[in-house]
RNA sequence: GGAGAGGUGGCAGAGUGGUCUAUUGCGCGGGUUUGCUAAACCCGUGAGUCUUAACGGGCUCCGCAGGUUCAAAUCCUGUCCUCUCCGCCA
C-alpha cells in the first residue's frame, strides 16, 4: 500500500494514477477519514498522557482520600479513551479498506491504457517465429496421443482445472526446473522450496486477498492459511517484520512451489488444456532491494527470463504492461508472451512469464525494513518478483513448438541432459 | 495429538502490579589518559509515530491479540513460536 503520509501530499497525483490505472478508488474519503483519525488520535494520546501522570501520582499520593478522588478521575479519563479507542478502531478499518483500494505508483514509461491491448511490445526473443508444412497441433490433442497429460483423471480426482502430468511430460517438468534453478543460482539467487500454504497475513501483505467474492485464492476452512497462488506470497512473506542490514542487500532468492488458482469468474475465456489451470508448479525470483536498486534488478529480472526461453528456444515477444493491466502493488511490469503455434486459429502469443517492481507497496503492509548502520531509523524495502518458468504453460509452448509431422516432440537442447533422451514419441513411454 | 518449560533491546540475562527513566554485563559509538596498540576510566548507545524551524516534548512497543486495573513486562484469556518428553508417522 502506499504511504498515508504521501497519499495527502500528493493527493492529485494518486488520484491522477487511479485514473490512468482505471482503478476506482475513493481518494478523498480517504483524506477526509485520514484526517479525522489523526485528529482522534492526537486527542487519544493526549488522554493517555493524563492517565499516566494520574497513575503516578496515586502511586505517590500522601493518603487515602487522595488516593481515592484521583482513582475517581482516572476512572472517568478511562471512559473517554475507552470511547475515542472503539471509533478510532471503526475508523482503522475503514480506512484501512479505502487505502487497501489505491494502487502502487506508476512508472512514467509504462504505456497507459485500460487494458491488455495497450501493452507495448518492446523486444523479441533470439528465436524465430517456425514455420510448418504440416498443420500443428494444440497441446491438448498431442498430449493425448502421446499419453503426456490426462485431463480426465484429473477431473475426476479434483474436478475440472486439474490434470495428471504423466510419463515424459513429468521428466519434462523436472527438467524445467532443474535447468532454470541452475541458472538462477548462477545468477546469484537463493534456491529454496516454499510452503504451499501461507498466514492470511502474508497473503494480504504481498497484495492477495483471500475469501473475497472473486478472489483466486482457495482457503482452508477452520483455519486461517490458504494454499499459495505463486511463490511471491511465501518468498515475500520471509522478511515480514524484519528488519535488515543494508549490507545484505540486494537479496535475491528463487522459490519452487505449486500454485494453486480458484480462476473465479475465468470461465468461457480462452483457456484450453493448460493454459488456465487450478494448480501448476513454478519457480518464481523475488529479490528485496534498495530503493535505488530496484529499477536495475527489474531489468536484471526480464533478462534472466530472457535468457531461460532463448535457451528453450522458444519465440517470444517482451511486452511492457499498460497501467489498466498492472496489478495493485505493481509499479511496472513486463511479460514474456511465448509463441504457441496451437493456440487460436493459427497460433497465437501467450503469457508465459510476468515480472514486477512493486517498489514499497508490498513491504509496507508487510512491514518488511532496512537500516542503514550509523543513521537513525529504518527504510522500507523495495520488493520485486519475476516468473522463472511456470510449468504447465511453458510445457504448452514446448510441446507445441517442438512438435513434428508425426506427432512426435523434440526436447530441447537444453533440457535433453537431464532427461537422458531426444525425442518423445508414441512408443517410448515411459511404463 | 498429549504433558511440561520458555519467548524481555544487537547478544546474554534480571525484573512477578506503582517507589528513578526496563537492573546489569557484553558488544557498538564518542572521549580522557597514552611512543603505538591494549588496558583503565568517563559519556552515549533500540524501533515506530505525533509535535517542533530546531533544541526538546508526547504516545506506543517486553512474541502477537484481547481483558482486569487509576496503573500491566508483571495478573487473566486466547493465539503463535521455540525447547524437552510421550504418542503417531514418510
Amino acid at each position: 500500500m502506499l504511504d498515508r503520509k504521501f497519499i495527502i501530499d500528493n493527493i492529485d497525483a494518486v488520484k491522477l494514477n487511479c485514473e490512468r490505472r482505471f482503478v476506482e478508488a475513493d481518494v478523498a474519503r480517504f483524506v477526509t477519514l485520514e484526517n479525522e483519525r489523526k485528529n482522534l488520535q492526537q486527542e487519544l494520546e493526549q488522554l493517555q498522557a493524563e492517565t499516566n501522570s494520574i497513575a503516578k501520582q496515586i502511586a505517590k499520593a500522601a493518603d487515602n482520600n487522595e488516593r481515592e478522588s484521583k482513582k475517581e478521575l482516572g476512572r472517568k479519563i478511562r471512559e473517554k479513551s475507552d470511547s475515542i479507542r472503539s471509533k478510532l478502531e471503526s475508523l482503522e478499518t475503514e480506512i484501512d479498506s479505502v487505502q487497501r483500494t489505491i494502487p502502487n505508483m506508476t512508472h512514467p514509461d509504462a504505456p497507459i491504457g485500460s487494458d491488455d491491448h495497450s501493452n507495448k511490445p518492446i523486444a523479441n526473443g533470439k528465436t524465430s517465429l517456425p514455420t510448418y508444412d504440416f498443420k500443428p497441433l494444440d497441446h491438448v490433442e498431442l498430449g493425448e496421443y502421446l499419453d503426456l497429460i490426462d485431463f480426465e483423471s484429473g477431473a475426476r480426482v479434483a474436478g475440472a482445472g486439474f490434470y495428471f502430468l504423466k510419463n515424459d511430460a513429468v521428466l519434462l517438468e523436472l527438467a524445467l526446473q532443474q535447468y532454470a534453478v541452475e541458472i538462477l543460482i548462477d545468477a546469484g539467487f537463493t534456491p529454496t522450496t516454499t510452503p504451499d500454504l501461507a498466514r492470511n497475513s502474508i497473503l494480504q501483505g504481498t497484495g492477495y486477498i483471500p475469501r473475497g467474492n472473486e478472489t483466486q485464492i482457495y482457503s482452508i476452512d477452520g483455519t486461517d492459511l490458504s494454499l499459495v497462488a505463486t511463490a511471491e506470497i511465501p518468498l515475500g512473506g520471509l522478511l515480514t517484520n524484519q528488519t535488515v542490514d543494508v549490507e545484505q542487500l540486494p537479496l535475491r532468492y528463487c522459490g519452487i512451489s505449486h500454485c494453486f488458482r480458484t480462476e473465479a469468474g475465468a470461465a468461457g475465456r480462452a483457456s484450453r488444456g493448460l493454459y488456465r489451470v487450478h494448480q501448476f508448479t513454478k519457480v518464481e525470483m523475488f529479490a528485496f532491494t534498495l530503493p535505488e536498486q530496484s529499477e536495475s534488478i527489474h531489468q536484471e529480472m526480464l533478462q534472466l527470463e530472457c535468457k531461460i526461453f532463448d535457451g528453450l528456444g522458444i519465440p517470444y515477444q517482451v511486452v511492457d504492461t499498460a497501467t489498466g493491466d498492472l496489478g495493485g502493488p505493481a509499479f511496472r511490469k513486463f511479460d514474456l508472451e511465448a509463441w504457441m503455434p496451437g493456440r487460436g486459429i493459427k497460433g497465437e502469443y501467450g503469457e508465459v512469464t510476468s515480472t514486477s517492481n512493486c517498489t514499497d507497496y508490498q513491504a509496507r503492509r508487510l512491514n518488511a525494513r532496512y537500516k542503514i548502520k550509523g543513521e537513525k531509523g529504518t527504510k522500507f524495502l523495495h520488493t520485486l518478483n519475476g516468473t522463472a518458468i511456470a510449468i504447465s504453460r511453458a510445457l504448452i509452448a514446448i510441446m507445441e513448438l517442438y512438435q513434428k509431422e508425426d506427432k512426435s516432440i523434440e526436447i530441447p537442447k537444453a533440457l535433453q541432459k537431464y532427461i537422458g533422451k531426444e525425442i518423445i514419441t508414441a512408443n517410448n513411454k515411459n511404463k
